[in-house]
DNA sequence: CTACTTATTGTAGGTTTAACACTAACTTGG
DNA sequence: CCAAGTTAGTGTTAAACCTACAATAAGTAG
């Protein structure tokens, strides 16, 4: 980023979902074996640039990490403990990468949906690597990652009542179940199958194909698409209710 | 504040909501006539202090300029477009007031409920005098502050469906007519007498009282107050859907 | 060809919603 | 004192929506 330089003070933090019609996962960067075990995996962020804005700094620490771009990425809160870096494995780590370690540093989270399958590691200036780690596994994590985690699942939580949740997450052509399957891992419970259904095609964002699956042992479900118009017309007025 | 000093490149902005039975109303700060006159008028806010967090930081600010304590506060979002305060105005107006008024900074955005009736002005450090504004009667503000206060209140609005809101914004009895007049003014609408009271009434966090009002020249109504362990839980948990 | 798996569809009962109008009780002003 | 004006207070109906629930269809695997 030329012409400018990192703010010591301000950072964003990503909670990026990633599906594989397994689980729902979270993406977790390796900070490298000489930072002590449990602390070892982090929430990918960074400093922003002072010429950037907020979302352009999350979009471009998800780039650097994972190489996708255009992706459904909202803010969902600011943190800003004054310890929150203050943990002595944590001021350690900070000592080796950051100019300005003791900088007090706000930071900014973001999440973001991603198929797993879209997604091409790529190894980022302090990560060695990024992981999908299935949400029922995150441990303890540095700094107040844990919370912005819990805060990030609970904005997506919030956000699928409101607003169509999945395109990201979804290859092209899905069937309905595997749309059921993606709402039942965000929410993590059980849903209704007929219920189901019938709200998720009500609110017209649905195309069906005239294809059908093959090669499964089982009745073959028919694939659909989003109707891309109509899901970003609702992405952005929301609708009053769509709760399980 | 002790100790500390204040962080150039973090700030916090509180969107004030006042009500006083007329209109809902905003409180923007006079800096004073040196300011040029369509920009004069301000959010309160503030840098913030390098040991304090984020929430502390905007009930500091917001004392500072009305006394109030413990009352609703809400972080909405953060805003950070890096020429939100690069306007030439607002350059000359940080000039006098900052120690470093190049410096890079983004604002985390609180709104606020408050009952005017309660709020005594106090003037703060760069303010000469706060004002309520009728929402209808904003005008331009400088840096983003449109923006911030269009988030704010379109915050409230969403806050509104899901959780009580209204404990601050009224005395400690009040009738139902007046907390219907609270919604309405809020959500900028009319709102059915008789569907709006069974809602309310059904939230189960309203107790009647045996006291009426007098002096009026129509039939008296019953006052109401809030049970407050009900209103906060309620606020803990929040409803599925208070949406009319 | 049997067992297994997932797909697909409808209904009935309960709950919630929106729309809608009249009488009650007070004050004010003539 | 009474007429006009004001807000308080109340119930019903039809439509929409929600929940709970089960049987048949169409493929593969062995």
């Amino acid at each position: 980023m030329a012409n400018s330089k990192l703010n010591p003070n301000i950072s964003v933090d990503c909670v990026i979902f990633g599906f594989d019609f397994e689980e729902v996962n979270v993406l977790l960067i390796d900070r490298g074996k000489n930072v002590k075990t449990p602390l070892r995996y982090a929430l990918p962020g960074d400093l922003i640039y002072d010429n950037e804005n907020l979302d352009m700094a999350a979009l471009r620490v998800l780039k650097e990490l994972t190489g996708l771009q255009n992706i459904y990425l909202k803010q969902f809160k600011a943190f800003g403990d004054p310890d929150r870096i203050k943990k002595e494995g944590d001021q350690d780590w900070l000592k080796k990468v950051r100019t300005e370690p003791d900088a007090r540093v706000i930071t900014i989270g973001y999440y973001a949906l991603v198929q797993i399958k879209n997604y091409q590691p790529r190894a980022a200036s302090f990560a060695l690597e990024a992981s999908w780690i299935p949400l029922s596994k995150v441990k303890e994590l540095p700094f107040d990652h844990n919370d912005i985690f819990d805060e990030g699942l609970k904005a997506l939580r919030q956000q699928i009542a409101l607003r169509p949740v999945g395109f990201e997450l979804l290859p092209e052509k899905f069937t309905l179940g595997q749309l059921q399957l993606l709402y039942e891992m965000i929410l993590g419970k059980e849903l209704d199958k007929r219920n189901f259904r019938r709200k998720i095609t009500n609110l017209g964002i649905l195309e069906q194909l005239d294809e059908r699956q093959t090669g499964v042992a089982h009745k073959p479900a028919r694939f659909f698409r989003f109707n891309v118009k109509k899901y970003e017309e609702l992405r952005e007025t929301g609708f009053d209710n769509f709760k399980f």
